[in-house]
DNA sequence: GCCGCTCAAGACAGTTTGTCTTAGGCTCCG
DNA sequence: CGGAGCCTAAGACAAACTGTCTTGAGCGGC
């Protein structure tokens, strides 16, 4: 009966999203990003976004002085390792291994990922110590 | 307003979960999986929960004779994909490089999974292939 | 003082989701 | 044949989630 919430709603994301591109906002700023002509309800949805963002500590609020002034708790690699672990928790019994071949067998590399992961694989090629 | 359902839910995915390693399986058998002496009403949760996986594709019903026999529609590497998905979509713009950079630089790589990736990657892998 | 903006609190409806009830049908056994 | 017991279909239901919106109060500047 219970749902556990999904840790970042689709519209909170959108508000995330802003967060990342600008370090810093007022309401009012991602209101107007969000919602061009945006009346004042949707002031207050957003808001409210920020609000349960800030509940879920994704986000910090300065209250210093008003307009708060908000930033981005978590960063978009964050919210990737959070999604990931879950999935791995559901369907993987925890292990990336499944998501991981996945990702390499089923998706196409570009010429440039497999550069990247070449580079990312071959420094703990010859590293033999584990800290 | 208007949420999008989760493709598989919580409690969804744990029938599918049986499915997956019971290749066919009746409503009977797998209430019995999962409420252990359970009444009848969990046979109707059961119930539901197949009713709501085969409208959204995920299991297929054989109505030949009764009861019914149920079994997977999708794999989980394909409910993987459809996450993976869904995750690339949201968070990277529907690349899948974040995630791939994620899992290999955050997660530390078992020695397996190292191989793993190496053989998948190198394009002049020996042509005797690994076990 | 007044206006506009901000903030806090919460109301609200539409949906999802897990659970449960009911009614009717079928099968199999005695 | 009759009935018990399981099966199916349909839907009711409450709790929770989610996006939206309303209200009232506070504050600052002009």
């Amino acid at each position: 009966m219970a749902r556990k919430p999904q840790d970042v709603t689709e519209a909170e994301l959108s508000v995330l999203r802003l967060l990342w591109d600008h370090e810093e906002a007022t309401i009012r700023e991602l209101t107007d990003a969000l919602y061009p002509g945006g009346s004042s309800s949707h002031y207050a949805t957003v808001q409210k976004l920020l609000e349960r963002l800030e509940a879920k500590r994704c986000v910090k609020r300065n209250r210093r002085r008003s307009p708060h002034r908000f930033s981005a708790r978590i960063g978009r690699d964050e919210l990737i390792g959070r999604r990931l672990e879950s999935m791995a928790q559901d369907l993987c019994d925890g292990s990336f291994t499944p998501l991981l071949s996945h990702l390499v067998e089923q998706r196409r590399l570009s010429e440039q990922e497999l550069r990247m992961l070449r580079s990312l694989i071959e420094p703990h090629a010859d590293e033999e110590d584990e800290s």
